[in-house]
DNA sequence: AATAATTAGTTAGCTTGGCTAACAAACTAT
DNA sequence: ATAGTTTGTTAGCCAAGCTAACTAATTATT
C-alpha cells in the first residue's frame, strides 16, 4: 500500500488518540467516588498544589475554561477546606488560591486512589507495552496544551 | 537514584495519562462549534456508524453510560436526522438505531473538522515523536477499554 | 485631579450530559 | 395464568461548562 501523507497519517493519529481520551475518561470517572473529589476538581487542586499559590486568572487558563467555572470551583473547594482564597498583597482585585495541608494530603491520597485502576492495567502490560506508553507521555502532554495548536493555518514548520 | 518499582512506575504513567487526556478534551471542546456536534453525541454516532445498526442497551454499554443517557443522546440524534430508531423484528421492547446517510456524512466531516486542529499539532511534531504517539495507540486503546481494569484485586495476570 | 478604560472576579441564568428511582411494556419461565 | 426478567422511558436531581451583565479596583488619559 501507498505510504498515507503526513496529514492523513495525523489525522488517524488525532482520531484514535480523541477516541482512546474520552473512553479513559470514562472509565476513570466511575473511580470518583474513592477520591471523594470529580475530575474537574481533582484537576484545579492538582494544579493548585503542584503549581503553587496562583490567582483565580491563572488557574482559570491552566485548566483552559472560563472565569466564572473557576470561581465555582475555587468556591467548592474552600467549602471543603482543600484550598485557601487570599487576597493579593498589592491589588486588591485579585484572589490568591493557596492549597491547606488538608487539601495537599488529599490530592496525594485521593489521586493515587483515582488512577490506581488505570496503574493497576498500566502494571499488568508487558514491559514492552508499558514502555511505549510511557516513551508517548511527553508528545501527548506536548499536544495535550492549548499553545500547542497552531492558530489557523500558521506555524506549519 | 534507584530504579522505581514497576508499580510506582505504573502510577507515575496512569496519573500523567490522566491529566493529559483531561487537558486534552478540553482542548477538544472548543472544537465542538465546527462540527456542530459534542463529544458525547459524536462518539455516539460514531459507535452507531462503525458498528453498524445496534441496540440501544447495546450503545449504552459501548458507550459505558446508563440506559437514560443513552436514550436522550439517541433522541436527540434522531431530531437531528442523523439516526434512525427502528423497531426490532421479533422483539418489540427492543430499539435498533441506525445511522442515517446524513449521519453518516456528517460523522466523517464533523470529526475530521473536530480532530483537525488536533491533527494540525500532531503534524507538527517532529517525525521521532509522532512516531513516538503513534506506537503508544495501540496500548492506550487498550488500557482505555472498560475491561482492561482489573476488577477490584482480581485478574492479577 | 478627574475621568475613562481596562482588568479580576462574581452573580444569574442557561445548557449538556451524567445519574438514580420508579415505571410501562414485552418477553420468558413456571 | 402468573410471576419474574429484560428493555427502554420518564421524572427529577446534580455537576460543570458557557455567556451576559455586573461590581470593584487598577491604570491610563486628559
Amino acid at each position: 500500500m501507498p505510504r498515507p501523507s503526513r496529514q492523513a497519517d495525523a489525522e488517524r493519529i488525532a482520531d484514535r488518540l480523541h477516541s482512546a481520551a474520552i473512553h479513559l475518561l470514562r472509565r476513570l470517572r466511575t473511580e470518583d467516588d474513592a477520591s471523594g473529589l470529580s475530575a474537574p476538581r481533582l484537576s484545579a487542586l492538582s494544579v493548585i498544589v503542584f503549581a503553587g499559590p496562583l490567582t483565580l486568572g491563572e488557574l482559570a487558563r491552566r485548566e483552559q475554561v472560563q472565569p466564572p467555572t473557576i470561581t465555582r470551583v475555587a468556591r467548592d473547594l474552600e467549602a471543603l477546606r482543600l484550598v485557601r482564597l487570599e487576597a493579593h498583597p498589592g491589588d486588591a482585585r485579585v484572589k490568591r488560591v493557596v492549597a491547606t495541608t488538608k487539601g495537599t494530603r488529599l490530592l496525594h491520597d485521593g489521586r493515587r486512589r483515582r488512577v490506581a485502576a488505570l496503574a493497576a492495567a498500566v502494571a499488568a502490560l508487558p514491559t514492552g507495552e508499558r514502555r511505549k506508553l510511557a516513551d508517548a507521555l511527553g508528545v501527548l502532554e506536548q499536544v495535550a496544551r492549548p499553545d500547542a495548536l497552531p492558530a489557523k493555518s500558521e506555524r506549519r514548520g
